[in-house]
DNA sequence: CTAATATTTGAACGATGGTTCAAGTTTTGA
DNA sequence: TCAAAACTTGAACCATCGTTCAAATATTAG
């Protein structure tokens, strides 16, 4: 059946990401993504062409889903401020959440060319929602006139590093670090007249 | 000679930074170390005991150079939000600048479990610094109360982040993106009060 | 039940990358 | 000047990792 054997395929994709996550990029082979997926080596290829394959589709999963969630924040009410609190804390979320939390797009170098100019466009694609979302908070006024484009990959980067320092099960929980950074990291574009 | 010796293990050191930020750090072994530094592969191996070591030295240095700076900030004069800014500037340059910038010190998996130990330990100094600042600056009441860890765990992703994106010969400056970016982090700190 | 098809395996292949080493070359010190 | 020490090399060794494949097993269709 086409049904069972797509249902496999996203099977592995998920036991992969969770070895990427545990192991780390580099230390994850084709042996430990199938030991983690329960089923042999060499079975691997039976549903896909080779590594370079799982780790792009890995990758492409995640980079979507940022991108949908940017769509909805570029089209949602609100002020600017809510609508990049909101979209910061949800990268955040779709970075360390439990189940299908992925960091996968943050190691693209692991692709090869030919593979990597896709996710890197749509890396790019959502990077620039945000930058738009920055940047008409600018010209509206609610924001401070600023480098829209370094301020987007301050935040960025600071949401992509919670992967390096998060651990679950930790004091606090992914939504309390989610809000909490989105909520800094929208203080300091906000214009404001410092206190005395 | 000894300092013969020693000038040679810098240099090589120095050869294999260069090549870790060309390359990548999983695309550069042994050979391209070698070549970089104008030798052959074998000849490494009797200045270091092996690849471990010449990245445990890359990394150490890197952030011996950073824990130096943070213990300046810290003796230093001045708002805590200026002494804070110098330093993530400063954080900028250390990995960015062309003569001796690495971004060694981010890529600590690279090493194995017992050589790691120290440098996590000296990073981890080094954040502690950087948190104490913050601290400092939120019980003083320069800044608005808030997770001083969290904040800044949130600023050293933004500065290390840089390391991804920027590239010579773009149309900004290194001190243009460091203070730029220092300007911002520090300023989602200040207590403030919003503005009509 | 049986043949065709789909799935799975375990061992082995080839390339890559860290490392070793015996043999050379250069430098040093008396 | 000459022997000892310091340095350098290139080839080969070995482990790892992605990958292949022929054979075995499980599933499906008639």
């Amino acid at each position: 059946m086409q049904r069972k054997n797509e249902a496999r395929r996203l099977d592995i994709l998920r036991a992969a990401a969770r070895a990427f996550r545990r192991l780390g990029l580099s230390a994850t082979g084709m042996r430990e993504i199938a030991e983690e997926a329960d089923l042999s080596p060499g079975n691997l290829y039976y549903y896909f062409t080779g590594k370079d394959e799982i780790l792009l589709y890995c990758q492409e999963r995640t980079v979507d889903r940022l991108l949908a969630e940017a769509a909805r924040a570029s089209g949602a009410r609100g002020t600017y401020a809510d609508r990049l609190r909101t979209l910061m804390s949800t990268h955040v979320h779709c970075m360390l959440d439990d189940l299908e939390g992925t960091t996968a797009h943050l190691e693209v170098e692991g692709l090869p060319e030919r593979m990597r100019r896709g996710v890197i466009a749509k890396r790019d694609a959502y990077e620039h929602a945000v930058r738009d979302l920055v940047a008409a908070g600018m010209k509206r006024g609610e924001f401070a006139k600023g480098d829209a484009s370094l301020v987007t990959r301050a935040m960025l980067g600071a949401v992509n590093w919670t992967a390096r320092w998060y651990r679950h099960g930790g004091p606090q929980s992914v939504a309390e670090v989610a809000d909490a950074l989105a909520d800094y990291l929208v203080r300091g574009l906000l214009r404001t007249t410092a206190a005395k």
